[in-house]
DNA sequence: AGCACGCCGACT
DNA sequence: GTCGGCGTGCTC
């Protein structure tokens, strides 16, 4: 809270006073501005202030540097009747900036996603009746009393006041109707306080039935609630109720007057975890996701930062939502890859949360099944706590996985299903249960080559092969979007007929399991064929209430939904993701398939789960069919020490992208020859990056190992300073990159 | 991020 | 002869 006391008092005397606004552009640093007299600024104030030819809104940062001759000086033009951003928020913004080496304004541009909000809020006009009887307004209005204006009037008699289209709508008229009696005086406006209602999520509710695990689960949480910072990783199998445990840590916060702020991986998917808030709080919390209209987005940010919605879901911009009363952090799913933020300012969602709450000295809540190394290791160092929530609640117990070795039972040429996965689906179907087949590949096939010359269709744009989309009857890349109509005849050899498309996507097991199962109802689920939100959440409440068969997905079916009738998993391809040279491939996998595992078999139905693999010794393969977790992460930890990789060293990715290869490849060699050296620390590359050549940009890669201890922003600084890039070459910083190699 | 200034092709 | 392409560079 800030001392209203020790506001500047402006000075008409003294010198010309100033300050230095940080604006939302990745400039290096803030600017100076003037302060005219009669005007005191806070730090945190939003301001409006020249820039160039325009005006922008940036944020009072405090006094100025200095360091501008005066007479470039310009006046800060007004300050926002917005509240101001807390300190806390700040020093966040600085602290991800220093740490993903982003300009500060590129940071802030995150934290004031939201123009239209910092604008006053127009205020809500709605109608009251005017005094007197029914035919004396009519009369005084000048208008006949016809019975659709006396339903009016006699709505209104004595109830509250409404807007014009509630009016319509409750009385049953048209908006002519109600238009003409305002017109007339029969109907008086009246202002009401800007915003929305909101309805307080109500933690008082008593909680829905906890087994005896997640009763002491939350009960163990809740102890955090009042001793600020900490870090839990509440630990629990797929479908072992994580979610009602932490809501009750959420009703805890609420219940001491704090906000809690909830981050999902994929927002747009979640209309069943919104159902289940809603049934623990009997209301919907404040969503934020990059769907909301503007309007949605102006109300949603107003009603956070002036502390009248107590609870917020949300993507990872979520993050930068202004939280005057934080009191608790959640992060669901916290080992899932939709947290790091790959492009603009490149940061993990999930770590950064934790940045966040330490500096809001308040408790933050990891939560999964199947936890990513980082915080595993977190936890075995003693860095975060962990609650465990072992047994799956209800009577369902774990599914059974079993391995089907492909070079052992072969499908059938050009077929994907294994006979063994062929008689696991037919047995569920008739048991008329429902069947899911997992394929993290959407489209119809992966690539599409020239029987008789081999040419491969490639994107011009990127270096990746071109994805049959037979549905929409068009081969597209998956990275720039470039798309064209699938070709008959060989683009290179003129060859007639002879293209063939290769490998299986979800459409074309789609086509199997049509000719296999013809009356058998089916359902793709994959990003690119579900339109939004409304669409997703229709397709989910369709499969739960049996209108569908086999669920094909991708890895949007993955995700957290609960599917009762569901009981077999099949999963077609359980390789897909360990090949290449990806740090975490295997982590990935592992928390990837377990997660698509335990969509079968969460109620009373026991669930069966293949997995076809042709490398049925590969230990991720194993982990998965026995269920050894722990061991399998053990293993892994292990590994990782070994080789002094993450989470036990430091790797830093640097990105060279341009339009032009050769000024690309220069600045990439001077890196590699001007690249820190000694100490443990290792460079590697220059090398192509994934995709060399990405929506028309040449890239390359280098990567920067160090010891834990490092301070690899100062190393990085340094070693940009000694290379100098033209202004066509961008450097891109990756700071705990994901993706290897 | 905007927007201006600045040097080389097709038009009123 | 101009209008305008978007390549570099600056904004307190």
């Amino acid at each position: 809270m800030s001392d209203p006391g020790a506001r500047p008092v402006p000075a008409a005397t003294a010198a010309p006073e100033r300050v230095a606004v940080l604006l939302p552009l990745p400039l290096s640093g803030a600017y100076d501005y003037r302060v005219e007299p009669g005007m005191a600024l806070d730090a945190g104030d939003f301001v409006a202030v020249p820039l160039g030819g325009r005006e922008v809104i940036g944020v009072v940062w405090g006094p100025a540097a200095g360091d501008v001759a005066e007479t470039k000086l310009k006046p800060v033009l007004a300050r926002l009747d917005a509240p101001p951003m807390a300190e806390s928020m700040r020093r966040f913004v600085m602290w991800i900036a220093h740490y993903t080496m982003s300009p500060p304004g590129a940071v802030l541009r995150m934290a004031m996603n939201t123009p239209a909000a910092l604008a006053p809020l127009p205020p809500r006009i709605a109608y009251l009746r005017a005094d007197g009887p029914v035919d004396a307004l009519a009369a005084r209005a000048g208008l006949r009393l016809t019975p659709p204006r006396r339903r009016v009037l006699d709505l209104m008699e004595d109830g509250p006041s409404r807007a014009p289209g509630e009016i319509a709508r409750e009385a049953g008229v048209g908006m002519g109707v109600v238009k003409a009696l305002i017109a007339g005086g029969a109907l008086v406006p009246i202002e009401l306080p800007a915003g929305r209602a909101r309805v307080d999520p109500d933690w008082r509710r008593p909680p829905v039935a906890l087994s005896e695990a997640q009763a002491a689960a939350a009960d163990a949480l809740r102890t955090k609630i009042p001793e600020g910072f900490s870090v839990t990783l509440l630990d629990g199998v797929t479908g072992a109720g994580k979610t009602e445990v932490y809501f009750e840590a959420i009703a805890a916060a609420l219940a001491r007057g704090h906000q809690a702020l909830i981050l999902l991986p994929e927002i747009a998917l979640s209309a069943q975890w919104l159902e289940r808030f809603e049934r623990r709080f009997a209301v919907r919390p404040a969503e934020w996701h990059s769907d909301l209209t503007s309007a949605e987005r102006r109300w949603t940010w107003r009603a956070l930062a002036e502390g009248h919605a107590r609870v917020v879901v949300g993507a990872r911009s979520a993050l930068f939502l202004p939280l005057p009363q934080l009191g608790l952090i959640v992060v669901d799913e916290e080992h899932d890859g939709a947290f790091k933020q790959e492009d603009g300012v490149v940061y993990q969602a999930r770590d950064m949360a934790v940045v966040r709450a330490q500096l809001s000295h308040v408790p933050i809540i990891l939560a999964s099944a199947t936890p990513s190394l980082e915080t595993v290791v977190n936890v075995r160092v003693g860095r975060y706590d962990r609650i465990e929530l072992p047994e799956r609640h209800g009577a369902a117990g774990l599914p059974e996985v079993e391995i089907v070795d492909m070079k052992l039972h072969p499908p059938p040429r050009g077929r994907w299903l294994s006979p063994l996965l062929h008689q696991a689906i037919a047995a569920a179907l008739g048991a008329e249960e429902q069947v899911l087949l997992f394929l993290n590949r959407r489209g119809y096939a992966p690539l599409t080559l020239c029987g008789s010359c081999g040419h491969r269709m490639q994107c011009p744009n990127c270096t990746a092969w071109l994805v049959e989309h037979r549905l929409a009857g068009r081969l597209q890349c998956h990275h720039c979007g470039h798309a064209l109509p699938v070709p008959r005849d060989c683009p290179s050899c003129q060859a007639e007929g002879t293209m063939t498309a290769c490998g299986p996507g979800i459409e074309r097991v789609a086509e199997e399991v049509l000719k296999d199962f013809p009356e058998a109802r089916f359902q793709v689920l994959a990003s690119d064929t579900i339109g939004g939100p409304r669409e997703a959440a229709e397709i989910m409440r369709a499969i739960h209430d049996r209108e569908v068969d086999i669920v094909i997905g991708t890895q949007v079916a993955a995700k957290g939904h609960h599917f009762p009738w569901l009981t077999m998993v099949g999963v077609v391809d359980a390789d897909l993701g360990l090949a290449g040279g990806d740090l975490r491939a295997a982590e990935r996998t592992y928390q990837l398939l377990h997660q698509v595992a335990g969509r079968a078999g969460r109620e009373e139905r026991p669930g069966r789960v293949l997995l076809q693999t042709y490398m049925p010794n590969h230990p991720v393969i194993g982990a998965l069919a026995s269920g050894a977790r722990d061991r399998f992460l053990a293993l892994e930890a292990e590994a990782r020490q070994e080789a002094a990789m993450p989470p036990f060293g430091r790797l830093v990715a640097l990105i060279v992208s341009g339009p032009d290869g050769e000024a690309v490849d220069r600045v990439a060699r001077d890196l590699g020859r001007q690249a820190p050296r000694g100490d443990d620390i290792a460079v590697f590359g220059p090398a192509p990056a994934p995709y060399a050549v990405l929506r028309g940009r040449q890239r390359r890669r280098l990567l920067l190992k160090a010891p834990r201890k490092t301070n690899v922003q100062a190393v990085i600084g340094e070693w940009l300073a000694r290379v100098k890039t033209p202004n066509s070459v961008r450097i891109q910083v990756d700071v705990d990159p994901y993706s290897f190699l």
